[in-house]
RNA sequence: GGGUCCGUGGUCUAGGGGUUAUGACGUCGCUCUUACAAAGCGAAGAUCGCAGGUUCAAUUCCUGCCGGACCCA
């Protein structure tokens, strides 16, 4: 089945076109996947990745390893499902359209600016639909899942539900952390921290004595709002003063001017004076306090982030005005002895950037503090690749003290979904699988009556209508994390198919970087922990993160990104790669590439790091190191090529002594890559691959045989295509269009269709042959080297080189290839 | 301030208590040898960050320090 059309060389071109095509016929049929069938169900948990423009290089890098573990695990016989999902939910396209439209999104009517973003998020879910391709993805597509689809919503909704039937979502008025630009709550793990100047204003406060205590703080509009003043326990300067009341700075009303001074050992005693004003709330230590100390919080920053009634002079104002008009009354009144620019630590919300304040809001919560020993215990049963990852997943569950707050104030994401009595006393739940929104329709009939305090269901909500009175719908919605914290169960049959989710769940498979730990990780454990009591995941694999070429996260302040479409039609239509990339001390480097393209990106991601480290990208060394292998890679198909394969490619003809070697060699290679393919250790397969099929198998077994097999030599014929064959099988998950595209071309079927794992079934202890492999590259490189000194062509006579005792066995074999006499 | 990871030839990287430390890129030299110059062959190049400790033996284990990255407070 020879066939000479192959093209002479690898090119970009060539992967375009093999792309295309692979694409648009017979997909599905390849790629999709089969509930009912009789194989081990593998379900990977894609991550779905939210579109926003252009989809950072570092992901698709991972989004490639998480395709060659897809594809590696069919070639394992596994049947897949490996799905195709998009987190559409979330503050970020409201934003765009924000930006968009340079309308701030409570301007708009709520249905109006929903379907904008909706518009909007399906451009974006296009272009990141093409990378998925063009990066060679084997996801089924045709059965792409959007979160923010009914039937997605539907499933957060039920899960909801549950959840709220078993007092594991509770709702509450909590401080929380608010972001007063866009109106909403947020969690902690949406939380980062900026530098910035601030004002450490030293304070003079006046005790009921009559003695001056000085109190530093980068926050004196928050003075309306202290609680308490606390020292430090062994702090000797101030232990005259402890239970003591000292009088507010500044004027406020509606509540005591005075507070009393306590002890706490939260207090640094370096810190300014060692005197701390605790106010409601300006950081998360001031809210354990009042909470340990059970002192009532005043309410000094409302919904709009203006200053409340207590704040007398500053009512209204702005946080940052009323900060400013704090410092400016209390140096008018002599109240301030220093004030000193420092560069301080300010949180603010992720996707704003905005300040946050901590503010008391009834909110919707997940009782996580409760559990967290539970989900540790079933953690424990999901493997970690590797391993060392596990720690930041521990680590994180060790810092959490506070509940999940899961409400938000927005728009574009999954509603809440529950209805309120007007007196309060009831609340009406949708049906499981039933997508709602409140906050402008009715319930379904068929919705349940619940009691909101005991959670007991009272009756149908079609049989009680008339007596329910006027009903008001919840206008808050999802933290999208409670949405993509499911896509597991969903992915799984949860709500959907019961006897696949039967089959599937724990879900095989969670790949994901280690940045989103903390949240997407970790939530979907929750969740499987409050919900069904169960670990999440069989495996949970956590790659690192893709740096600039120097070990920087990409980032645009640092503008040191790099386009992932840039790499991956870098060679198309002879066009170039070119890369201009801010590196360290602010000097500007240009990188230049000729061709990359998917193959090569994924060649050279599979190689480069082992799971877990993180990864640096520059263009150009992807192309100078890895290029190379695969046009060596190709030479060798096309070298095979010319040569009829042999009918009968299972059965082994006789076979000479140096074709055992190299198939003992190939043995080895076929054994590790398998084992590195069932432990999800794609770099270990990869080097292995790499390593054999570019190193002992062209350079010396290929020379050794050129002759016979230029003489139609059977059992090098047959070595050579099995070889081959095989190799392009192992390596196809790795570089599936380059395998693709020769093995239908040499051997009539597509390596990328394979689900059986190959096996060398040859009846002869190849083990033994292993241990010619030294002595043989070692006799190669001697009578190369000699050549070379001698300064004769490598395919001159030379003599006077006797054949070591061990390779006797193939001595004319070797007295041909290297022309001894 | 805490945690995690990392520091191996000019660059990137593997490994791991034990005789001459893996591979790639780059460099240098030679070669168009009927697959391959988008290549092949050969060569040079490393006291495995620094300082201690454990050990018969450390680059590998431990401690401290220095440097880098990420995460958290």
């Amino acid at each position: 089945m020879t066939s000479d059309n192959l093209e002479k060389r690898w090119s970009i071109d060539l992967e375009k076109r093999i792309q295309e095509t692979h694409y648009s016929k017979g997909y599905n049929k390849r790629y999709s996947f089969n509930p009912n069938s009789k194989k081990e169900i593998f379900v990977i948990d894609t991550p779905p990745p939210y579109p926003s423009g252009t989809w950072h290089i570092g992901a698709v890098a991972q989004y490639s390893m998480i395709d060659v573990i897809a594809r590696s695990q069919r070639l394992l016989g596994k049947e897949v499902k490996f799905p195709w999902g998009v987190d559409r939910n979330g503050i970020n396209v409201e934003f765009t359209v924000e930006n968009k439209t340079g309308k701030k999104m409570r301007s708009y009517e709520r249905s109006e600016f929903l379907s904008l973003c909706r518009d909007t998020i399906e451009e974006y879910t296009k272009s990141m639909r093409k990378t998925a391709k063009r990066v060679g993805l084997s996801c089924d597509f045709s059965n792409e899942y959007q979160t923010d689809s009914p039937e997605y919503r539907a499933v957060s909704q039920s899960i909801f539900v549950e959840l709220f039937k078993n007092g594991s979502i509770i709702e509450d008025l909590r401080p929380n952390i608010y972001d007063p630009v866009e109106k909403t709550t947020i969690a902690d793990a949406e939380v980062t921290r900026v530098s910035r100047k601030t004002n450490l204003c030293d304070v003079k406060w006046i005790t009921e004595d009559g003695e001056e205590v000085i109190i530093s703080t980068t926050r004196p509009e928050l003075i309306c709002a202290c609680g308490v003043v606390v020292v430090h326990p062994e702090d000797t300067r101030y232990k005259h003063l402890v239970n003591k009341h000292v009088k507010l700075p500044i004027e406020v009303k509606g509540r005591t001017e005075k507070v009393k001074i306590v002890t706490h050992p939260s207090v640094k005693m370096d810190f300014g004076t060692g005197v701390l004003m605790v106010c409601s709330f300006g950081d998360q230590n001031d809210v354990s306090i009042f909470r340990e100390l059970r002192i009532a919080p005043f309410q000094a920053i409302n919904l709009e982030g203006k200053m409340t009634e207590i704040s007398g002079p500053l009512v209204n104002l702005s946080v940052l005005d009323a900060r400013q008009r704090a410092i400016e009354i209390l140096s008018d009144n002599g109240k301030i002895i220093k004030l000193t620019e420092k560069m301080q630590e300010i949180p603010v919300s992720e996707r704003g950037s905005n300040p946050v304040e901590i503010i008391l809001l009834k909110e919707w919560y997940v009782k996580q503090t409760d559990v967290q020993n539970r989900v540790k215990e079933l953690s424990l049963e999901s493997t970690f690749i590797p391993e060392r990852n596990r720690q930041l997943l521990v680590d994180w569950m060790d810092g959490i003290s506070i509940d999940w707050p899961i409400s938000r104030r927005r728009w574009y994401h999954t509603e809440v979904p529950i209805w309120y009595t007007k007196d309060g006393n009831l609340v009406i739940v949708p049906p499981i699988g039933e997508y709602v929104q409140p906050w402008k329709d009715s319930p379904p009939r068929n919705s349940e009556v619940l009691d909101r305090a005991t959670k007991e269901v009272i009756g149908i909500f079609s049989e009680m209508e008339g007596d329910l009175g006027e009903l008001i719908g919840e206008e808050k919605v999802f933290d999208t994390w409670m949405d993509s914290s499911n896509s597991n169960l969903f992915v799984s049959g949860y709500v959907s198919d019961s006897k696949l989710f039967d089959r599937s769940f724990p879900t095989s498979l969670r790949p994901q970087g280690k940045e989103i730990v903390r949240t997407w990780l970790y939530y979907t454990l929750l969740k499987s922990t409050i919900l069904l009591d169960k670990p999440g995941f069989k495996k949970i694999w956590i790659d690192g993160l893709g740096m600039d070429p120097w070990g920087r996260k990409m980032s645009k302040s640092l503008g040191n990104g790099i386009d992932a479409d840039s790499v991956l039609e870098c060679g198309f239509n002879g066009r170039t790669g070119s890369w201009k990339i801010k590196g360290p001390e602010g000097k500007t480097i240009s990188l230049r590439a000729n061709k990359i393209g998917s193959e090569c990106f994924r060649l050279w991601k599979s190689c480069e790091a082992q799971v877990g480290d993180d990864f640096h990208i520059n263009p150009e060394e992807i192309e100078t190191k890895y290029f190379g292998i695969l046009t060596k890679i190709f030479n060798v198909a096309r070298f095979a090529n010319q040569f009829n394969v042999p009918d009968e490619l299972e059965k082994y003809p006789k076979l000479a002594n140096e074709d055992l070697w190299i198939l003992s060699e190939f043995n080895e290679t076929l054994k590790k890559v398998k084992k590195s393919w069932s432990d999800i250790d794609i770099y270990t397969a990869s080097q292995a691959i790499k390593s054999f099929s570019t190193g002992i198998f062209p350079s010396h077994w290929l020379e050794m045989s050129k002759k016979k097999l230029y003489n139609g030599n059977l059992s090098s014929t047959w070595t050579l295509h099995r070889i081959v064959r095989d190799i392009l099988t192992i390596f196809s998950p790795i570089c599936p269009f380059f395998t693709h595209y020769l093995s239908e071309h040499i051997y009539g079927k597509s390596s990328v269709d394979i689900r059986e794992y190959p096996i060398l079934d040859i009846d002869i202890d190849l083990e033994k042959y292993t241990k010619l492999t030294k002595p043989i590259l070692d006799f190669n490189s001697l009578v190369w080297k000699l050549k070379k000194e001698s300064g004769i062509s490598l395919k001159n006579e030379i003599s006077g080189i006797s054949i070591p005792e061990e390779l006797t066995q193939m001595r004319n074999t070797l007295i041909e290839m290297h022309n001894l006499i």
